[in-house]
DNA sequence: GCGATACTTAACCCTGTGCTTAACCAATCC
DNA sequence: GGATTGGTTAAGCACAGGGTTAAGTATCGC
C-alpha cells in the first residue's frame, strides 16, 4: 500500500512529461490500444509501452489485454488526488492573502493616521 | 519564453517531489528565508538551493535577495496552470462518459426491445 | 577589521529516466 | 502451419536528477 506523498509523487512525475500528457489526452476521449497510443507518437513501440507503465504505476491508467491486444483506459478518480492536492495549497495561501490584505490596510490606515 | 506544455513540465515536475512540495506547503503559509526552509529537511543547504532553483524554474515560487537573506514566496498564478490542465482533462473525460452513458442506455434499451 | 551568518558555486557520485535495437512470445489470418 | 500482427522482454546507452563535501562570496554585528 502507498501513502498519500508516494502517490502525489507517482501522479505528478507521470504528468510530467509531454509523451504521457499526450497519451493522457488520447485516452480522455476513449480507451485506446497500445499501438493506437503509439501510431501518433515518434518513438519506438518499447518506449511507448514504459510511458504506459509509468502512467499505470501512478494509478492514472488501467489496462487489461484480451486475446492478443491490450486495451488501456483513463482511471479518473486518480487525477482527483492530484488536482485536490494542488487546490488545497491555493486555499492555504488565499487564507494567508486574506490575512495579508488585512495586515496591508492596517498599515495604510496608520499611514494616514500618521500623515 | 517558454511554451505552455514546457512550462506544465516543469510545473509537474517540480510537484513531482516531496521535498519540493513540503518547500510549497510551507511557503503557502508566507514567505521564508532560504535557512528556514532548510531548517525542517534532513540534507544539505545546497540541496534545498537546487530544489529551490526547480521551483523557481517552474514559475512556482519567486525569491529576491536582499542583504544576505533570500527571501523565497510562492507565485499563485502557476498552480492555477497545472490545475487548469487537470480539470480539463476531466473535463472531457467526462464528456465521453456521458456519450459513453447514452451509449450504454441504447444497448440497454434495444436489449429490452429483442427480449 | 574580524568573525559569524547566509548563501552560492564547483566538483563529483550514484541512481533513475527515456530511448534505442534485437530478440522473443502469442494470437490471427490465409 | 507459416506469415503477420500486437505486444513484451532484455540489454545497453546518454543524460538529467538528487545528493554530497569543500571552498568561495557577501553581508551583519561587534
Amino acid at each position: 500500500m502507498l501513502n498519500q506523498s508516494a502517490r502525489l509523487d507517482l501522479a505528478f512525475q507521470a504528468l510530467a512529461d509531454p509523451t504521457r500528457r499526450g497519451m493522457l489526452a488520447r485516452l480522455s476521449q476513449g480507451p485506446a490500444s497500445v499501438s493506437e497510443l503509439a501510431r501518433p507518437l515518434p518513438i519506438s513501440l518499447p518506449a511507448v509501452l514504459q510511458h504506459l507503465q509509468a502512467l499505470e504505476a501512478s494509478g492514472l491508467v488501467s489496462s487489461e489485454k484480451k486475446g492478443r491486444i491490450r486495451t488501456c483506459r483513463i482511471v479518473p478518480e486518480a487525477l482527483g488526488l492530484a488536482e485536490t492536492w494542488i487546490s488545497e495549497q491555493r486555499a492555504l495561501w488565499a487564507a494567508r492573502l486574506d490575512r495579508f490584505d488585512e495586515h496591508v490596510m492596517r498599515l495604510k490606515q496608520e499611514g494616514k493616521d500618521n500623515g
